[in-house]
DNA sequence: CTTGCTCTAGGGGTTTTCCCTCATTTTTAA
DNA sequence: TTAAAAATGAGGGAAAACCCCTAGAGCAAG
């Protein structure tokens, strides 16, 4: 019997899976969360094999969440299930600890051999992040992380000013430095995200769902 | 007994809401759609009496796909399950001939009573869509829609060069006219959008769902 | 046929952005 | 403890953005 927890905050979702689940006969959920902390206290308090986890959630973000599970309980096996396609998610849960990682729109037989995998203390990939665990394994470390990661605590507070629309003014007002350091801050952002100007950067915000 | 047609291009999801409304005795779940198109050839063919729809599909977006059932299959009523909770999205997606909206992490009970609703000829809207709703209706008509909609077709080809991080000069030339004119109809867009910068203009666009 | 809207284009201005360079201090890491 | 990285600040300049204004041509509705 495969004990499962599972977190998603969209309830109607989270239902569906527990139905889903719950069709088969070997599975047992064990319970729902409908934030990252709540799924980390219910993980810790009942012990799961399998872990089903949303990356975008309330209160802590799948990523964090999946961190602490991996940190916390690392004998619980944590599938990532999300609709994001985006390279740098895949990289950063699995860096985060995660043993699996679907798509939402894969099929409903793939996420219940994908918790028996799991289970079994194999890891599952849907297609498309196992292509991008691929393509990245070929990579060298340092081209792993998206680019947002190397900015500097100091420019990551001017990149989420100028996503906010501030002017370089508003960011020295704001930060209480001077003009001249926020251009030069702002600079760097632009130069070290490879963009050419703010609306692009909200873009590249947008793109890595970094806008508040 | 209720015949139901679900459309959604996320697999999972559309699968546990097909398990769910099979839960009830009273529901009989006609058919699946992955995309926009296929919902509608689906629903003409098929004639159900409900209809669960997203907003965000390929081929056809939920509100074009609305609006064509409502025009050539008005007897049917149209759910729109969607996880956006933008007030733009409800007045839109009624306006397009919705009856009814519910939030994807309301819970399953409330999407069957939903579904029971609408087969009657009720309408359904989740506590949140109500409330836009009832906003909405004290504000006179021309408030209704979002600015975007007051952009002439010339504006919205600058609007997109803007977003897509074009400078003035870009947009002069991609347009052939000259920089002064493509001056003026920048300042209309961000005029009439009421955002400062180009920077606030790419989160409007976030925002609406209008980055492609 | 006038009124209004859109698209076009320009004048002239201020502000902001973007791109260099250089230099000092503080913090961090080897 | 020494070297590297980060944060601070500034000068100067070119480009772009932003904000007024006027004005003609075309087009559609009343």
């Amino acid at each position: 019997m495969i004990s499962v927890l599972i977190a998603d905050d969209h309830t109607i979702l989270r239902q569906g899976l527990v139905s889903l689940l719950s069709n088969d006969p070997d599975i047992l959920v064990l319970a729902e969360a409908a934030d990252g902390l709540s799924a980390v206290q219910k993980a810790l308090e009942l012990k799961p094999m399998v872990i089903v986890i949303d990356i975008s959630m309330p209160e802590l973000n799948g990523m964090e969440a999946v961190k602490r599970l991996h940190e916390q309980l690392p004998e619980a096996k944590v599938l990532v299930l999300t609709m994001h396609e985006e390279q740098e998610y895949v990289i950063h849960m699995v860096r985060a600890g995660a043993s699996g990682y679907l798509l939402k729109d894969s099929a409903s037989d793939e996420l219940i051999d994908a918790v028996k995998a799991l289970a079994q203390g194999k890891t599952y990939f849907s297609q498309y992040a196992a292509s991008v665990l691929a393509t990245m394994s070929l990579k060298p470390a340092e081209m792993w992380d998206d680019p947002y990661r190397n900015l500097t605590s100091r420019e990551r507070e001017v990149f989420h000013l100028i996503i906010e629309g501030k002017t370089t003014k508003d960011i020295a007002r704001s930060l209480d430095i001077s003009v001249k350091t926020a251009e030069n801050h702002r600079g760097k952002v632009l130069d070290k995200l490879q963009v050419a100007n703010a609306a692009e950067l909200v873009r590249y915000a947008a793109k890595y769902n970094l806008l508040i």
